[in-house]
DNA sequence: ACGATACGAAACAGTTCCGTATCGTTAATG
DNA sequence: CATTAACGATACGGAACTGTTTCGTATCGT
């Protein structure tokens, strides 16, 4: 489409591509600083980012566009764990989780629960986004039973729910202002490794 | 102090109980269909409960303390575990998260997470509604170590979060599609229970 | 140099909201 | 019946936001 191989040449004057990259980075910073992504404003976001509103008009139709565009930037990849021992392998993608390339994901994260819920489009990016993550941590599951590290009768995606859940809402609600988030990944892998029962 | 044993008998027409309360349900009503907490207007507050803006604003002093007074209906008491078993009490507890008095409860959730980031008041009153259940679970996982049924050396906190996470990630964000949030509580705990390390 | 277009800035009209004020009405008390 | 205050309704000023348009300027290809 508008790649680079063909270009039609358009007359005029192009774009400048540090305005687009000043829009969206603008448009996270705000997010991450707290406002909701429904508060936000295209004024607040064209001051921040030292450029026209007309010029934000000028590349996405409205506000919505503006915001998808700007939280898919986010999206970055996976973390591919090392593969030695699926315990260390857990421990980093527990870690990792919320901790996206750009460390302002985790700010922005809490302020799209709501979107997530209410927006089809965006509960897709979101999940577009979160996938990706699962699959990279079934496949460290998956190849633990198949090394005998691993009980062969496991419950896989509960197992993930339960390596996932602790995390994300320490990292987002901060559920228990009692636990650390530095020690929680070691902590969780090993309990549920272990499991709780007696002996 | 307002209590019901010496009221000076103010003269003139008294509050009206019903637009108290019509006014909180509207609130609430609001909520559960999905506003942002501070996309929320006092208007429509007022249009929904059938009430004059004045008489809202006669009650609370503005739109913060109208909220904060109706979230905190929300509130609840814990459920408490018929003891049994262990594993018994935990599907209970754990089934019943996000599962308050009030069915609205579940809808209005995700639209706190980012306001509970923000204001401490709010995340004051969100530990205030968490703190009891994670009483009662922790109390629950103390009785089973006391009598031998769980490990003596789990990490009780960490062993909350792993019980509490998946059903909460799923019920506020539906984590995972292909995840059933019925079946989920009891797969939780047996998953928790037994661990996942071979042998 | 020239046309074409994007640029930042500013103004615009149309909404929406908050918090207050002012209606005439209604419900309790004395 | 007179007093008092809350009632629903409505209007208000001030502020904020949206989306569009118009400036004069800057920057491109030709």
């Amino acid at each position: 489409m508008t790649s680079t191989a063909e270009a039609p040449r358009p007359p005029g004057r192009p774009r400048s591509v540090r305005a687009a990259e000043a829009i969206i980075e603008a448009t996270l910073d705000l997010l991450a600083e707290g406002s909701t992504i429904e508060a936000i404003s295209v004024e607040a976001i064209a001051a921040r980012a030292g450029v026209g509103k007309a010029t934000i008009y000028r590349r996405w139709p409205g506000k919505d566009a503006l915001l998808h565009d700007a939280l898919r930037t986010l999206k970055g990849s996976p973390p591919q764990p090392a593969g030695r021992s699926v315990r260390e392998d857990l421990i980093t993608l527990v870690g990792a989780i919320g901790h996206n390339v750009d460390p302002r994901a985790a700010k922005i994260m809490p302020c799209l629960v709501p979107e997530v819920k209410r927006n089809p489009e965006h509960y897709a990016l979101y999940q577009s986004i979160v996938e990706p993550r699962r699959a990279v941590l079934r496949e460290v599951l998956r190849r633990g039973i198949r090394d005998g590290e691993l009980r062969a009768d496991l419950d896989i995606e509960v197992t993930m729910a339960m390596l996932t859940g602790p995390m994300l809402i320490q990292r987002v609600m901060n559920w228990n202002p009692d636990l650390d988030v530095t020690t929680l990944p070691a902590r969780v892998v090993d309990q549920v490794l272990t499991g709780i029962r007696a002996g």
